[in-house]
DNA sequence: TTCAAATAGTAGGACGACCTAGTAATGAAC
DNA sequence: GTTCATTACTAGGTCGTCCTACTATTTGAA
C-alpha cells in the first residue's frame, strides 16, 4: 500500500482544484487520477492477500481462466485474448506458473504452432486456496454498498466499450 | 492498447457469470477487474499522447505538481506524499526528468538530508505542451457524460477514503 | 506446387512500480 | 557530549507490462 501515512486531505481533489483554477475543466483528470490510484490500492491489497500463496493477481487470473475452461486446457493465444494481455506477458506468466508446477505446457494435436497450457492438480488446489484468501478481503474493494459496486462496474464497462475493448452490447 | 482485436463479447462479464455459477457472488470481482482493465486502457492512451513529448504519465504528474508549487520547488519526500508514490519511485522519476533537463536537484538550506527538486524553464514548457496533448484526448477517458464522470470520481473517492488513502472528509 | 502472407509463441530490452537494505544527516534522551 | 532512533534518499533486485524482432508453422493464392 506504498507504506505511507495517509494525508489529512485528498491529494487528488486538491490537484483538481488547482487545475481548475489554473488550467480549466478538471473533472476528467480527477476521474482518471482516481482510477489510477484505486487500481494501485486494489493491486496492493490483492497481491498482499495472494503473497502467502505464492501468487500474484496476474497469475491468479490465469489459473482461474484455466479452471473455468472445460478441460483445464487452453492455447496461449486464447489466454491472451481472454485476459487481454500481450502475448509476451502470457509467456511470462505461464513461465512462472510452470516453474511452480501449477500448469504444464503441451503440444496441440493438429497445429504444431500452438502451445496448450494445462492446469495441474496442484494448480487447482492453489487456485481454491487463493480464492478463499481473496474473497475474505473482498478483493481489496472497500467502502461501497452492493448497488454502488454495480454502478462502478456499469460506468467502467461503458468506458471499456467506448475504448473498443469489446464489440457486443453489454 | 495491447494491440489486440476486440473480442465480440465482454471477457470480464463472461468471467463474472462463470464465477457466479461456480463460486459465488461475483459483483466485487467484476468491479475490481474492471478497475484494473480501465487503468490499463487509460495508461496506454495517456502514455501514447505523451510519447511525442518524451514523457510518461508518472513524469507528467511530477511536473504538474512542481508547476503548482509556489516556487517550482519541492522536497522529494513531499513529492512522494502528494503523488502517493514509493520513495524509490520518486528517485526513479526525478532521475529521468533530470536527465532530460526538465528538473534539477538542489540542496536544502538547513536540512542536508533533504533534496530539493526544482522545475526548469524547459520543464514548464514541456508541461504546457503535454497538457494540451492530454486534454485533446480527454486523458483517454471516453464514453461518459459529465455527470457520469463525476459519479465515477465520487465512487472511487469513497473507495480511497475507506482504504485509508486520506483522512479528511471529502 | 510453390511461395508469400498470416499466425503462435519466444527472446531480449525498456520502463515503472515495489521491496529490502544501505548511507548520511538530524534530533533528542541521557 | 554521546548515543541511538528517526528521517531522507539511493542502490540493487523482482515483478509485470509493453515493444521490437525473430523462429517455426500453417494457409492460401498464383
Amino acid at each position: 500500500m506504498s507504506s505511507h501515512h495517509p494525508l489529512p486531505f485528498d491529494p487528488i481533489d486538491r490537484a483538481a482544484r488547482l487545475w481548475q483554477d489554473r488550467i480549466g475543466p478538471s473533472a476528467t483528470m480527477a476521474a482518471v487520477t482516481n482510477v489510477m490510484r484505486v487500481q494501485q490500492i486494489l493491486q496492493s491489497a490483492v497481491d498482499a492477500a495472494l503473497r502467502p500463496h505464492g501468487l500474484t493477481f496476474a497469475r491468479y487470473e490465469a489459473l482461474v481462466l484455466l479452471v473455468f475452461s472445460r478441460q483445464g486446457t487452453l492455447p496461449m493465444k486464447i489466454m491472451g485474448q481472454r485476459l487481454q494481455l500481450h502475448p509476451t506477458s502470457v509467456t511470462n506468466i505461464v513461465d512462472r506458473l510452470q516453474a511452480d508446477r501449477l500448469v504444464e505446457r503441451g503440444s496441440h494435436p493438429t497445429d504444431r504452432r500452438t502451445t496448450l497450457v494445462t492446469i495441474t492438480e496442484g494448480g487447482r488446489q492453489r487456485q481454491k486456496a487463493a480464492t478463499v484468501a481473496l474473497t475474505d478481503v473482498d478483493f481489496g474493494l472497500v467502502g461501497l454498498e452492493q448497488a454502488q459496486t454495480a454502478e462502478l462496474t456499469a460506468l467502467l464497462t461503458r468506458v471499456r466499450r467506448a475504448a473498443g475493448d469489446f464489440t457486443a452490447p453489454s
